[in-house]
DNA sequence: TTGTAGGCGTTATCAA
DNA sequence: TTGATAACGCCTACAA
C-alpha cells in the first residue's frame, strides 16, 4: 500500500502497471481494455479498469506503443512553409482526416530546400509513421537521394502520398487545373464575354499551363477568343507587370483578363486601376485560387475555388486507407463568380462543363 | 552471414543492432556515438559505426528513443485552426525554433471547441512531448478541466507554454498590444492627423481594449483626439458596419480611422469607397496586424505589424530553454505605414515610444 | 574506452 | 477469459 499510485496530478505519468495494480488485474488485461483491438474482457473487470485509468489519471504512453506496435499512430506531414495559407489549408484537412482516425500529425517544414526536405523525411521516418505527405512544393520535383529515402520509408511499410503528381510508387491527389479553368472559361463566355487577355506563369509551369490551356478551351467553347497571353508568373508584381504590358499592347473595353491566379489578378486590379481603367466595369477581371484576398478586394474577384482543405484530407485518406481509389483523387474545382466579372448574380457553378445552357 | 542486413531500402527498417553487428561493435558503442551524449568513443570505432549506419540507412528509432528516455523529442502545439495565417506564422516559428533543437512538432487543431482542445492535450500528452504550446485561441481561456490536464502535465516534468497570458505556472508569450498601438498613433499624430474615430472589438476583448488604450493614449502625444469609439468585432462586416455608423454620425475630411484590426479596416475601407469618400485622400485609415490583405487592398492599409512568427519562435524557446527571461516575452511591435495614411513615406516605426522629433 | 545487462511502457503470444 | 512473459528498439548504469 506504500507505493500506490496518489491522487491524479502529482508525480511522473501513470503507466498502465499503475493501472493494472490500482486495479487488481494483470497488465495484459488493462491493456486489452484500455487499447487492445476487440472486446474480450469480462464487463466487471472492464469496468474496473477504466474506473482505475480515469481514477489516477492514465494516458496511454503513444512512443511505448509504438516501440511495441513497431509503428506510430502519426501521420507526417512535409510543407514547404506553413505561413502560406496554401498549405495551412492543406495541413487543415490532414489533421481532420487524421483525427477521424486517431492518428497525430506531426509536421516538418523544408523551406522549399531540397537539402533539408532529405533531412528532414530522414527524421520523420524515424517516427515510424503510418504515413508521410508530401507537400512541401507547389510543383512536384522529387529529387534521386529523397526518392531513395521514400523508398526505404515504403519498403518499411510506411505509405507516401505526394500531392500534385506521382512518385514513383507513392500515391497521389491532383486538381483538376484544367477542368477548373475550362469551367470558367465556360462560364465567363456565357456571361457574354468575348475576348480574353491571360496573365501565366512562365511556360513549362505545370498547373499554369493546365489553367491556361483549360481557361481558353473553356472560353472557346461558347465563341469567346483569347487575344493576348503574357507568360510572368503567380505574383502580384508579376500580374501587374503582364497587364501593364497588355495595356501597352492596347485592350479593348469589354475585354476579360484572366490571371492564372489570385495574386497576379490582384496585380492586374491595381494596373488597371493605375491606367484609369475601371475593373468590374469596363474590363473584367477573374482569378484563380479563391484565396481570402480574392473577397477583399474591390471589386471582389471572379476566381475558381481550389478545395485544399479537400485535397490535405484526401492525401490523408489516401495515406491511412488500404483500399484506395485513385480516380476519387483528382479533385474537381468549383467556379466563383463575384463582381470583378459583372454579368450575373454571384453564384458558384461546378467543375463539370457546364453543358448547353 | 545468413541474416546480415542488405542493401539499403529492402525489408522493414534497420535497427540500431544491424548497426552494431554490420560494425563490429557492441550495441551500446553504437548507440553513444549515433545518439548518445559526448563524445567518448574511439574515433576508429566511431567511423566504423558511421560508415555502417549510412551504408545500411539506418534511422533511429523516435519511439523507441522515446520510451527509453521516458521523454520525446517532440514539442505538442495546439491550435485552433491551422488553415488560418494567424496560427499558421505561430507554427512557422515554432518550427523553425524546433528544428534548431532537433525537435519534431506535433500539431492538433482544436477547431476553437474546449472538448476537443482537453482530448487533445489528453492524447498529446501520451506523446511525452518536451513541451506543449497552447496557442488554441486568440483570447486565452483555460477551462478547469483543461488545466487539470495541464498541471498533470507538468507535474510529470512537461512544459507548457501559453500564448497571450499566463495560465497557472505555465511560462507564456505575449504581445505588446498597447505600446504597438501607442507607437502607431504617435506616429500618425505626428503625421499631422488630429481626430480620430476608432472601430474596435467589443469591450471585454483583452487585445481590443489594449489597443484602443494605447492608441488613444499615442494618439493624444502629440495632441491628437479620438471623437468616436465603436465597438463590434474584428471582422470585415463589423468594420463595415461601425464605419457606416460613423459616417452617419457625421465625418469631416481629414479624419483618420483606426481599425483595431485589418479586417476591420479593410471593411471601413469598402464603407467608405460606397459612401463616395476617397480613403487615403480624404480620410485616413489604418489596421492592425499586418496581415497579408494590409498590402493587397487599395490604398495599401498602415498597420502594426505583429511578429507572429517570432511568438511562435519565444514560446518554442520557452518551452525548451532551461533559463528563461519572462522579460524577453513581451513582444514589441512595429508601425508600417503605407498609403492610406499618407503624410510621409513608406517608414517602418520602431514599438518603443518614438520620443521626441 | 568498450561491453553486458537491466529497464523504459506496451503489445502479443501462449499457457492455464 | 485471464495472466505470465517474451519481445519491441533503444538507453545507461555498472562492470570489465
Amino acid at each position: 500500500m506504500t507505493d500506490a499510485p496518489s491522487v491524479r496530478g502529482s508525480g511522473p505519468a501513470p503507466t498502465l502497471d499503475d493501472v493494472a495494480r490500482a486495479a487488481g488485474v494483470s497488465l495484459a488485461t488493462a491493456s486489452r481494455v484500455l487499447n487492445g483491438s476487440r472486446r474480450r474482457v469480462a464487463e466487471s473487470y472492464r469496468q474496473r479498469v477504466e474506473a482505475a485509468a480515469r481514477g489516477i489519471g492514465y494516458t496511454a504512453n503513444l512512443s511505448a506503443q509504438a516501440t511495441a506496435r513497431g509503428k506510430a499512430s502519426v501521420i507526417a506531414l512535409l510543407v514547404a512553409d506553413i505561413a502560406d495559407p496554401y498549405f495551412g489549408q492543406i495541413a487543415s484537412g490532414v489533421a481532420r482526416g487524421a483525427d477521424e482516425s486517431g492518428l497525430v500529425v506531426t509536421i516538418a517544414v523544408t523551406e522549399g530546400d531540397p537539402e533539408r526536405e532529405t533531412r528532414l523525411v530522414r527524421t520523420l521516418r524515424g517516427l515510424r509513421p503510418h504515413g508521410l505527405i508530401l507537400a512541401a512544393s507547389r510543383e512536384i520535383d522529387v529529387a534521386a537521394r529523397l526518392s531513395q529515402e521514400l523508398d526505404a520509408f515504403t519498403a518499411a511499410g510506411g505509405r507516401v502520398v505526394a500531392l500534385g503528381a506521382g512518385a514513383g510508387d507513392a500515391r497521389s491527389v491532383v486538381i483538376d487545373n484544367f477542368g477548373g479553368a475550362q469551367a470558367l472559361g465556360a462560364a465567363l463566355s456565357e456571361l457574354g464575354y468575348r475576348r480574353a487577355v491571360v496573365l501565366a506563369a512562365p511556360a513549362g509551369v505545370r498547373s499554369s499551363d493546365d489553367r491556361v490551356a483549360g481557361f481558353s478551351a473553356g472560353f472557346a467553347s461558347a465563341g469567346g477568343v483569347v487575344t493576348q497571353i503574357h507568360h510572368d508568373g503567380y505574383t502580384r508584381d508579376s500580374g501587374y507587370r503582364s497587364m501593364r504590358r497588355a495595356l501597352a499592347a492596347g485592350l479593348d473595353g469589354g475585354t476579360l483578363v484572366f490571371g492564372a491566379s489570385d495574386m497576379a489578378a490582384v496585380g492586374a486590379l491595381i494596373a488597371l486601376r493605375e491606367a484609369g481603367r475601371e475593373a468590374g466595369s469596363d474590363v473584367a477581371v477573374a482569378g484563380f485560387g479563391d484565396t481570402p484576398v480574392s473577397r477583399d478586394v474591390t471589386p471582389s474577384l471572379t476566381t475558381v475555388h481550389i478545395p485544399l482543405d479537400e485535397v490535405g484530407y484526401q492525401a490523408l485518406r489516401a495515406a491511412v486507407d488500404s483500399e484506395w481509389e485513385p480516380d476519387a483523387t483528382l479533385l474537381s474545382l468549383e467556379v466563383v463568380l463575384r463582381d470583378s466579372t459583372p454579368g450575373a448574380d454571384p453564384v458558384r457553378v461546378g467543375s463539370q462543363p457546364a453543358g448547353p445552357a
